[in-house]
DNA sequence: AATTCGTCCAACCGCTGGACT
DNA sequence: CAGTCCAGCGGTTGGACGAAT
């Protein structure tokens, strides 16, 4: 398209900030507001582009930025969020207040990813790696994944317009575990899972049983979440190699635990991957829903 | 003590899509 | 409608730092 460049590159300061370009900027925008930030840097009298301004802004110096170590509540939310809306940082962000989208990518390619990795799911599409049968990568479980995109992104615009218009009447606080992604289960793209297992000659699964397999993983995601929170070997800063091996004989004590359960063996990643979203607490974790979580979790009841 | 290696994270780069002309 | 501008986004990089050798 023949773009000019977005600032004039020549004399222009990179690399990291000092105290007095920080200060110089919040001071700025303290008093004038960021307005456009094409214009800003030379209105502030800073020799850098309104694009690093603007990231300096965002990612640093806003004012309710969060700082310090993630929560394992946090974690925990960035690993659903992710699940569902994929590498959307700043989606995610949006439903982690004082986080930005730069510390949640740095998180998940840096602890997170990891993680998944070492419980053998794959941090793409979480489903596992050791389940994989003829179903991966199959067309089948590709359009059954971009469907499940789609529909959360359906639900996603329905919750915003329901709780724009607040119709729905509030419901009792007991339906804390009414799951969000039972809606999901429920709706067209569960739908399709069932089809899709169906006229693969499989049983249909429902969120409530699963193979052998999809237990000892749903059991690892069930198990994540309370890991995560703070027991046991998780911590922010903890040995990764520790980390990966509680998971790891975890996932051998599980496998070993469901063996005798004896359904008929099922290696549907896709409908894993469904699993451990519906396995994973979620508790009062709605808000990727929409900015206002309350009035979406009381006029849905999931609150 | 010096060097190497791995991790973390701030910052940059390039692309995209909406707004404007 | 096409061209341009701009903010925002996600991927990537590179320097700082600590641990291991």
């Amino acid at each position: 398209m023949g773009r000019t460049p977005c600032c004039d590159k020549k004399d222009l300061k990179k690399g990291p900030w000092t105290p007095e370009e920080d200060e110089i900027l919040v001071e700025y925008i303290r008093q004038n507001g960021h307005g456009s930030w094409r214009s800003l840097p030379k209105l502030a009298g800073l020799l850098r582009c309104g694009k690093s301004c603007r990231l300096r802004w965002t990612n640093y110096l806003r004012p309710d930025i969060k700082r310090g170590p993630f929560t394992p509540e946090e974690e925990k939310l960035v690993i659903q969020l992710h699940g569902i809306l994929g590498n959307r940082w700043a989606a995610i962000a949006a439903q982690l207040p004082g986080r930005t989208d730069n510390e949640i990518k740095n998180l998940w390619n840096t602890h997170l990813k990891k993680r998944l990795l070492c419980m053998g799911l794959d941090p793409q599409t979480h489903e596992p790696f050791l389940t994989r049968g003829p179903m991966t990568n199959s067309p089948a479980s590709t359009v059954t994944r971009h469907m499940a995109q789609w529909e959360s992104a359906r639900l996603e615009a329905e919750a915003r317009l329901s709780r724009e218009s607040n119709l729905f009447n509030p419901l009792p606080l007991q339906k804390a575990d009414a799951d969000h992604f039972l809606r999901l289960w429920n709706s067209e793209v569960g739908e399709s899972f069932r089809k899709i297992n169906m006229e693969m000659g499989r049983s249909p699964v429902s969120p409530a049983s699963s193979c052998a397999k999809c237990e000892s993983n749903s059991a690892i995601s069930a198990e994540m979440g309370p890991s995560l929170g703070g027991s046991a070997a998780v911590t922010n800063d903890g040995d990764e190699d520790k980390e990966c091996e509680t998971y790891k004989s975890y996932f051998q004590q599980m496998a070993a635990g469901t063996e005798s359960s004896g359904s008929s063996a099922l290696e549907d990643s896709s409908d894993t991957a469904l699993q451990l979203l519906l396995d994973f607490p979620i508790n009062n974790d709605i808000s990727f829903l929409g900015g206002d979580i309350d009035q979406y979790a009381s006029s849905s009841g999931l609150v």
